[in-house]
DNA sequence: GAGTGGATATCGTGATCCGATATCGGCCTG
DNA sequence: CAGGCCGATATCGGATCACGATATCCACTC
């Protein structure tokens, strides 16, 4: 357990692919913006998994001749992250107290 | 990966270990209260790792007639707690939004 | 000194993480 | 059409970690 973030990864590929089409690699180097260090033998056995679970669904599509395996959130992946999201929030407020930023 | 909590279980041991004394059967009720269900073979090789791994030291005090150990955070353990916290911050942002508390 | 009860420690199994490496497939070149 | 290129995706083996069940520990009681 290097990092609480390790877990929060599920979360952070269902928040984006709940607005947005994602692939692997996008989500790699947004995750990698954000400092979370993940290799592609975490991430890709998580989307696969992700799906195997039913929250996410892919199609595969040629972008500027590169094959691409684009994923979305399910219903059931959107219901999923409104949990996270949730545990999220009560997490925030347990951790961080009712400190005011700034 | 059922839940992103599981690595949070972390930070939460170090955030209430850096304000008080625990010991672990304090701390499976407190997380429990929270609906984070952690197995006993999970909680203390936890503690046990923050210990090794210098964020937590221990000393055992008998309590009520039963023998407790009583766990703090260290200096080290208080900084990553201040790293995890930020991190937390900003997952809290992008992953919720902007959106005001209560 | 045997029993009690709550807390803590350990064991074996299965899942997960990880970096490195291999594969894949469309595009371009010739 | 064959071959090389390149980014994206997939897989492999070792190490770490989570888990529930079970065992151990220790002060106290009788």
């Amino acid at each position: 357990m290097r990092d609480f973030i390790r877990g929060a990864i599920r979360l952070h590929i269902l928040h984006h692919a709940a607005e947005e089409e994602i692939h692997g690699a996008w989500m790699a180097r947004e995750l990698a913006s954000h400092g979370y260090g993940i290799s592609p033998g975490t991430l890709y056995p998580t989307l696969h998994r992700l799906e195997s679970d039913g929250l996410l669904v892919s199609r595969q599509e040629v972008v500027e001749g590169r094959v691409r395996r684009l994923y979305r959130a399910t219903e059931a992946g959107r219901r999923v992250l409104e949990q996270d999201r949730s545990a999220l929030r009560e997490l925030a407020r347990e951790v961080l107290g009712d400190q005011e930023p700034g």
